[in-house]
DNA sequence: TAGATATCGATGTAAGTATATCGATAAAAG
DNA sequence: CTTTTATCGATATACTTACATCGATATCTA
């Protein structure tokens, strides 16, 4: 059973990978050379055995007893995400949470830079949010086959985000990342990533509720002051 | 094999409720009284046997040949979910992205009401956005306790996040939807989501790496148009 | 140097999800 | 009224993910 060993990190295995990535970039600060499993499971929550699991499929090994390299392991991670030379990404749709996706700074440490805005909206454009400028949405077409870019940003109104994407994907884009709860319609060769912030409130409520139902019976002599509470993602392969 | 038929719902299942729901609510518009599992499968690019998985644990039935009763369906998902009664909600931190959240109507559908925001900087207090008063955040106290608030939504950087969430929960929040890239260290009777974007960008960035990698071999005679490309979320009950 | 402690890596188990199959039932079509 | 089609619901199977155990190895301490 060694046949083609997995090498492939599953869906939630790479959904925990920023996480590490975060504590890890804070750790370089740090005059440690290497992590152990158990610190990183500690500081985010998770089982050591997980996080181990995690890094096995990465072409690094830890060592007994010491942990596994710092830089090794970032350097593995980005690496595996396609993140250490970045990306760039065009944004469509500058309203509430396109202006504020704008706004963060964050992402181009996740190996994606938004270069470029548009929007319908004639009082919209012309501007620029956080240094990026937000043109119309007609040069849309002209300026990413121009810049071959391949991820597009979705932001508009739930109603427009099927002919956006048609145009995006029109225009060159391979992956859209998108905000309108809408199950876009694309051909094979275009990914897609929704983002729909419902079902993380959906699980919120349900946590609630089941807390409050299942407090009604306390667990007999427990005081226990700081553990945790967490909700995680999975998913299988498409 | 009786014994607490289970009633209860996956954190997939959970997850895939709000998409059911917008489906849901845009067909009492229409003048259809059935919905099957095969439509709403379709509409959402599910399986038709994870949609009625999906419904099984609910106290509802379907009919064969026909489907399930829309009306009864919605209302069963909301019980469930607890959305029937709004539940207010407040929010902290009003940057890019808070304010983005408080522009957001959407909520309201899903059973929460963001009803104040709270800011430390006075430049962004006394104001309303979108109606909603912003209040500085010596105020939370007072104002959670006095409207018996529950939900708080966290949307300050990452440094304080922490303290911001041991104030909330000092003041009696039970349930922090946390758009902070921390892990936040929380007592057993307080239920945390995390909110992580950089998760939906990792799993974006790996389906394009890979959709490149595998187009080398394309399939052989295949020129299918409109095919799909979704990532799902699951989670185990904590 | 010897012993205690921490940690990895391999292997195995359990839990949770997704998917397949099939009989029964309801509506529509002939 | 009979046949066809669509659909549910139950059961069974496969797959994915999380979790547990244990031996081997490295570091630290006495
Ligand atoms: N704001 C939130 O917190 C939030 C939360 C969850 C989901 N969403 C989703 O994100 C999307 C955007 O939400 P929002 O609150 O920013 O809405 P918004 O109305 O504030 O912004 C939409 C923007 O898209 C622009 N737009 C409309 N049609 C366009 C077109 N054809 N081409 C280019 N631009 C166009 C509008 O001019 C506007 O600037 C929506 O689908 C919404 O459901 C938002
Ligand atoms: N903007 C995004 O697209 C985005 C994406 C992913 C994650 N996040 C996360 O969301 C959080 C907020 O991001 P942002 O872009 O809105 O940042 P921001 O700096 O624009 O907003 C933060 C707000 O919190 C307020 N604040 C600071 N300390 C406070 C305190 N002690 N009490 C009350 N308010 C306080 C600030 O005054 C500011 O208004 C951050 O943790 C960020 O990592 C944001």
């Amino acid at each position: 059973m060694t046949i083609g060993s997995k090498r492939i990190l599953s869906y939630p295995s790479i959904r925990r990978m920023p996480s590490y990535l975060r504590v890890l970039k804070d750790l370089v600060a740090t005059d440690q050379k290497d992590v152990s499993a158990t610190f990183l499971a500690k500081a985010l929550g998770f089982e050591p055995i997980v996080v181990r699991k995690d890094f096995d499929p990465l072409p690094i090994t830890g060592k007994s007893g010491v942990g596994y390299d710092i830089h090794e392991l970032i350097k593995a991670i980005e690496d595996h995400l396609g993140w250490n030379n970045i990306t760039d990404a065009f944004l469509v749709g500058t309203g509430n949470l396109g202006s504020a996706l704008l706004g963060y700074r964050g992402f181009e440490q996740y190996g994606v830079k938004i270069v470029l805005a548009f929007d319908v909206d004639p009082a919209k454009t012309h501007q620029t949010i956080n240094d990026i400028h937000v043109l119309p949405i007609d040069e849309f077409s002209t300026m990413a086959v121009r810049m071959k870019v391949q991820i597009g940003v979705l932001a508009v109104p739930a109603e427009y985000a099927q002919p956006i994407a048609e145009q995006m994907i029109k225009a060159g884009i391979r992956a859209i990342w998108n905000f309108a709860p809408v199950k876009l319609v694309v051909p094979e060769n275009v990914v897609v990533q929704n983002e729909d912030l419902a079902e993380g409130l959906a699980v919120l409520s349900v946590k609630l509720d089941r807390l409050k139902t299942q407090s009604v019976h306390p667990i007999p002599g427990d005081t226990s002051p700081v553990p945790e509470n967490e909700t995680p993602d999975t998913h299988p392969v498409p």
